[in-house]
DNA sequence: CGATTCCTTGACTGACCTCAAGTGCCGTGG
DNA sequence: CCACGGCACTTGAGGTCAGTCAAGGAATCG
């Protein structure tokens, strides 16, 4: 089972450096993890054919909301963001997709969520209704993406359970482990995780349905406690990872 | 696209009623609405050979989160919950299967939620294993399970977003709103929607993330308001459908 | 007609939201 | 070099709303 797309298993680092730029499907560092890994030349080079890469950059979105430019993306670095935005104006982020994952609707009408990056991200697009032909085409192509749904079902359905908890304290530690997992690196103590916060927070907010304030508190309050430090924005140290995840148990 | 299983439209009314217990996937009312719509003979020969028709009593589980014993199952009759059990001992209900729709998890390992019925249903099962061979053998049914799945996934995020909702207010008329377009009915008075209620106060709570009393407070308030009427337990009129939509935009 | 289960209602507490002010960071420009 | 402004984040005070605990009512079944 190579297309765990969604596990929590952290990414080949690669995928997070800077963007070698491939210039064919063939060379690109996401093969291995993602949807093209077992596809033939000829797959290969179709997809090739159809391919935009594209650099977006902080707020720029590929998408929006009821959007009728139907595009697929495959996420390459950074972070890709799918937002519902409710009728008050705010957003709520549905999903994330990380290095190897494809966004949009495959099949599909319109664009339901909005995308834009978490950050910057560098992704691959290809045009909705020549992936889907391709799709039609290459069974094998078709099994993948089927993986690769069943695997973004589980994830959403595991957020649910964690946005369906009332306290803000257990939302917040989810979030860090779950980011921990995704993009954290062991720090000089092996016992701590260092990672580079790409989320605003605001966008924390945004994912875990709270106020911007409550996550500034609750992060607050973590300092205080000694479970996790941040010298700045975007650095975060997490020093007591059995703590958070204990509360991120119930 | 006719796989659109889990659009918000109304599923035709005689796979509500009595269950006429088809001998056979051929004679399967389902057979319209869902996977095995366009299947061959050959393909629903197959299916029908590792079939077994169940009946599930109230909370009598199909199967246990973490469980190993793997099937999967079509919802014939009534509605299947998906649960993901917290360590404090509830329920968050995490997906509804209604008629139609295949439950459990194909080409997965254990089922990461529990599955059971709410009320009583009836469902037809498949083992997995036999079940993903069907699905490698025949691509039109490896399609359809794509399309399937990624109208899960869009139902899946619009429950996140209505979860991510803080005020239950708000939580409750999405539900209602959702109960009317899955299983209502028009009243005598067209404009008002009679339904039957088939979650219990704790479901609903399951569903929302709320407890069993602010969903009694909701409900009572909203009767107040004269928005809906519930004669008894089961039964539920909504008599200003619109107050109801407009709570459930935000 | 109990007994059980499910639902409703009440009083209270506490957590999160709202509104508002303050702090630190960074780039720009004097 | 510092002054300034903008921006994101932090912190504070107060109110609201959902959770908690507890009691009482209604339906269902023997």
């Amino acid at each position: 089972m190579l297309a765990q797309a969604t596990s929590l298993a952290p990414y080949p680092a690669a995928t997070r450096v800077a963007d070698p730029a491939p210039t064919s499907c063939r060379d690109c560092p996401m093969r291995s993890v993602s949807l093209c890994g077992t596809l033939d030349e000829d797959a290969l080079g179709e997809l090739d054919r159809m391919r935009t890469a594209r650099h977006l950059r902080p707020g720029q979105p590929l998408a929006w909301e009821g959007d009728d430019d139907q595009q697929l993306a495959m996420v390459r670095d950074g972070i890709v963001r799918l937002t519902a935005s409710t009728a008050r104006g705010d957003e709520q982020i549905v999903g994330l997709a990380f290095p190897g994952q494809l966004v949009g609707r495959p099949f599909g009408r319109g664009s339901a969520f909005g995308i834009a990056p978490v950050g910057t991200a560098r992704v691959c697009t290809f045009p909705r209704t020549h992936f889907d032909r391709l799709t039609r085409q290459y069974s094998e192509l078709s099994h993948r993406l089927l993986l690769h749904a069943l695997d973004e079902l589980d994830q959403a359905r595991r957020w649910m359970k964690a946005l369906s908890s009332t306290r803000a304290s257990h939302k917040i530690a989810v979030f860090l482990v779950e980011m921990a997992d995704r993009i954290g690196e062991p720090g000089r103590n092996p016992a701590e995780i260092v990672l580079k916060m790409p989320f605003s927070r605001q966008q924390i907010a945004d994912l875990l349905g709270l106020t911007i304030e409550t996550v500034s508190r609750q992060l607050s309050r973590l300092r205080l406690e000694q479970v996790i430090h941040s010298p700045n924005r975007n650095d975060l140290v997490i020093f007591d990872m059995a703590a958070l995840r204990h509360s991120a148990e119930d």
